[in-house]
RNA sequence: AGAGAGGUGGCCGAGUGGUCGAAGGCGCACGCCUGGAAAGUGUGUAUACGUCACAAGCGUAUCGAGGGUUCGAAUCCCUUCCUCUCUGCCA
């Protein structure tokens, strides 16, 4: 969420940022500035409303003390107009914070100044790219016929238990998943990343915070009984556990990391492009959250980076990094980095991890701050990123790494599977 | 899930209708004292919003949250969330 007083300073450069998302803010921002001048109209006739009738209350007091009712009674008459219109004022005040926070909850991030124009991935920017292509013998096939043939990955299973986009893992499937899952783990924490178990479901409250909700309402599982959402990151509830929380600039940077299942309801689009991994309503993944000052967001941003390529070299995947455009970029960030690793059976990019900036933005919602050492009070910058997603990487190794005599395991993974080849 | 108890400032803890944004203690900050430190001692020590120069000052709100009674509520009433104890259920 923008904070007000930014945007009456910076109206003009925050339109103009937020046309590289094809988002026209003048008419909002309009809105948003005319109800933030009645907001605070409106407090400040409640306040002087109020401080004249806690005054007159205080006399009433004072007179009852003294016994003297009637002068007491008169005074009674009129603190009861002052309540009324205190009421009316403060109807006011409340629908017009209220309106005011809901259109400010519709405006997206405004994107860094490097954020490229454009209106859909077509227009990422590519910046990088790493590994070598593998040439894969004769008669290679997509993850999806590899997971049958080793029986690996069981897709018709998850549809009669749960439905499609649900698939079972098995045998060395199974094992392969859980040691990528604990060699992501073991890489975050060794570049100071505190690991975390966190709740798979969350409140409304914290849907809010890291920006899900109202945004993407409708895309994540609710639970109607108990009011709760099924997570679709863990970085929603990894960011949460801070929300509200007022810092010290001595906590600074928290570094955290954590593994969970994620689910997602989104239908998404049909054929090859959801055939097998490439698309889940649950999946694996290994989220890092990082908790900044200001002014050493985009450094972190970099490191998170280069933790992300490092793992993709140990990995010996192909892949390259995409700066999203602002058409691509996502609701709360200001600015992303895709990962994306190259299928080569599929001849195709797949995304495998996201890491972005919010800057301000999560940290606005949820009301994360920290009391630098000089005691001046500033919202913090929040930053996450994949680190990495499971299913495509999973996908991803299965295909670049098949051969005649079968899926051969990179040799880093190898003390975590026990195995080295797939056969 | 049932019964009971409770949620007060960074922490502990007092406070059952007006002088309470809130005693006292601890912690913390600064000063005095000291050769230095401890002890002692003095002062200060919440957050948001409004006014305004994002200063001071002033005003308003906040004693889990929301609503109500009252001229006036931390204190009374209702709803709700959470915590603890006991019972039940359960991986």
């Amino acid at each position: 969420m923008l904070q007000i007083a930014n945007i009456r300073a910076h109206k003009d450069a925050y339109i103009q940022a937020l046309k590289k998302r094809n988002f026209n803010a003048e008419a909002i921002f309009d809105e948003i500035l005319n109800l933030d001048e009645t907001r605070r109209s409106t407090q400040t006739e409640l306040d002087e409303t109020l401080a004249e009738s806690n005054k007159l209350s205080k006399e009433i007091g004072k007179l009852f003390q003294s016994g003297e009712q009637s002068k007491a009674n008169i005074l009674k008459e009129k603190t009861a107009q002052l309540k009324e219109k205190s009421k009316l004022l403060s109807e006011r005040l409340n629908e017009t914070s209220e309106a005011l926070e809901k259109q400010l909850y519709n405006i997206p991030n405004v994107p860094n100044e490097i954020v490229p124009a454009g209106v859909s991935e077509d227009d990422n920017e590519e910046i990088f790219k790493a590994g070598e292509i593998p040439v894969l013998e004769a008669g290679s096939i997509p993850h999806w016929e590899l997971a049958k043939k080793y029986d690996l990955i069981d897709f018709e299973l998850g549809n009669k238990i749960t439905g499609a986009g649900f698939p079972v893992y098995k045998g060395k499937g199974a094992r392969l998943q859980r040691a990528l899952i604990a060699y992501f783990l073991d890489k975050n924490t060794a570049a100071g990343y505190t690991e975390f178990q966190v709740p798979l479901l969350v409140n409304e409250a914290s849907g809010y915070g890291t920006g899900q909700l109202p945004d993407k309402e409708g895309q994540m599982y609710h639970v109607g009984e108990d009011d709760l959402y099924l997570i679709p990151t863990s970085e929603v509830p990894i960011t949460n556990m801070f929300r509200g929380e007022m810092l010290s600039e001595n906590d600074l940077p928290i570094h955290c990391t954590g593994y969970t299942p994620c689910f997602r309801r989104e239908a998404g689009s049909y054929g090859a492009h959801v055939r097998g991994l490439n698309r889940l309503h649950q999946f694996d993944k290994v989220e890092i959250v990082r908790i900044e000052k200001p002014e050493n967001s985009y450094a972190a941003l970099d490191e998170m980076v280069d933790h992300v390529k490092e793992i993709l070299k140990e990995l010996k995947l192909p892949y390259r990094i995409l700066r999203l455009c602002g058409g691509d970029l996502g609701f709360t960030s200001a600015l992303t980095y895709d990962f994306e690793v190259f299928s080569t059976a599929q001849d195709k990019w797949l995304e495998i991890s996201s890491v972005s900036n919010f800057e301000t933005f999560q940290a606005n919602r949820l009301k994360l701050r920290y009391k630098s050492n000089d005691g001046s009070k500033q919202l913090v910058h929040t930053l996450n990123g994949s680190s990495l997603a499971l299913p495509r990487v999973l996908a991803a190794i299965l295909e670049n790494y098949q051969t005649s005599k079968g899926i051969k395991i990179p040799e880093v993974l190898i003390p975590y599977t026990g195995f080295d080849i797939i056969d």
